[in-house]
Order: structure tokens, then C-alpha cells, then sequence
DNA sequence: TTTATATATTGCAATATTACGATAATAAAG
DNA sequence: CTTTATTATCGTAATATTGCAATATATAAA
């Protein structure tokens, strides 16, 4: 099928899931890590930093918007792309406490 | 193409994102707590308890094994699916530091 | 050896993801 | 208004993922 079945799973399972899938690739990890080392907010170059075309960039660039991970604000004739700081952190909890959560206690 | 261009990124941003990929799955994210809740090592009705059939199941957890997250002993005629701690905690740290590394400095 | 139980593998259909060329949309500059 | 520069969207090809039925494999019990 290719589908995931959600409907069987937790709405945090489901969220936690989400947000990984979308970390879950070299390019939109590069593209925060560019990001996060920028002092000023022109963030336009991300294209020629990353090394992929332009479109395909802007694809990545979306899906990170759809999770709220980063916003983009017009900057003249380009657009500047910050990460989003409170959704940064969420996340970060929500892991940890997934990485707490789930221990082995056997073996 | 549909194939990830892992050429042009580094070893650290491949390696994370295989990892993240394996654990963006809200099948393998249940399996992970699953086992972690079990008393004992016996672990082998993951199938009713995350409610995806057998076959499906079996894909999960052999992905969870490919990065060596769990590892699986034979116990009888079934088999117990334990999470490998020093990959876990490896994990985490991995996690951390991208965490830490990557914070917005704009906006 | 046969049967029952548990897990793995194979093959396949449905859907999702990745990447990019072509093109549209937007805004500053001339 | 036209040109230029920057980003977004559309369409499409190649590949990956998800899920399961059918089947294979392995081990314990009878």
C-alpha cells in the first residue's frame, strides 16, 4: 500500500512521528544547521550552500514551514528564513521525554 | 528520482538522518515503547499489541535491528526483542548535539 | 516424524518521497 | 512599464516506503 496506517497509533506517536520524518533528511538537517550559523537573517543562499536546485530546496524549505520549524519573513526581493525558536525547543522535549520514556529494562 | 543525494552532505548529516528516519515511524516508535515496558525479555506479541500484521511487523522490527537499535535473542520457539542501551544512549547524544549546535541566532 | 507455534522472507500493489526543468509570482531597480 | 533577481508552484520521472497474503523456516511438543 505505502500508506500509514495512523489511525492505530497514539496522536503522539503520530506527532513524534511527523516531526522526525521531517528532520529525517541530510538536506533539511544542513539547511538548519546553515541556518543556525548565520549571524544576519539573508538566509537566500541556502541553494548554492547545500549543493541542490533550486526548487528542490524550496520543497524542503516548505515542509519545514509545515511543521512550524522555521518561518520565513519577506526581506526585500528575497526572503528570510529563521528557525522558530519555541517550536525548537518543543521538540526537543518531546524527544526527551520519548528517549526517557522508553528504556530497556531487560538484557 | 525519488533517491537522496547523499553525496553532497557530510557522514554526521547522513548518519542522523538514517537514524531519525528509522525512528519516524509511528509503528517503530510503538514497538520501541512496547519493549520497554515489558518486565522480562519475552517480547513476542508485539503483533497484537501494535495491531499491524505479522509480515508488517516482522519489516518493522528488522529495520530497528539494521541500525542495531535492538537486537533479538532466541528464546525458545520465540524470539526476545531487546533495545541495545549503549546505541540508545549513542543516539541521544547524537540527538543532543544537534539540538545544541543548531539554535537560531536571528529573528 | 508430525503438528503447532513463532518469526522471517518473498512478491506485489498502493502510495509517498526526492529531485529537477519549466514556469509563475513577487518585488526592487532602471 | 520593463527588466532583473529571488522564491514558489507545477508536472513528471525515478525510487522508496508501507502493508499484507502467501510461503518458508525454525523450534518445541506430541
Amino acid at each position: 500500500m505505502g500508506v500509514t496506517k495512523t489511525e492505530i497509533f497514539t496522536e503522539k506517536q503520530n506527532q513524534l512521528a511527523i516531526v522526525l520524518k521531517v528532520l529525517a533528511h541530510p538536506a533539511r538537517i544542513a539547511i538548519l544547521e546553515y541556518i543556525s550559523t548565520q549571524e544576519a537573517c539573508i538566509c537566500n543562499d541556502i541553494v548554492e550552500e547545500v549543493g541542490l536546485a533550486q526548487p528542490t530546496i524550496s520543497q524542503h524549505l516548505k515542509e519545514l514551514k509545515k511543521i512550524d520549524l522555521i518561518s520565513g519573513e519577506i526581506e526585500g526581493k528575497s526572503i528570510c528564513y529563521c528557525i522558530n525558536l519555541q517550536k525548537w525547543k518543543e521538540i526537543q522535549q518531546l524527544l526527551n521525554s520519548f528517549f526517557l520514556n522508553t528504556q530497556s529494562n531487560c538484557c
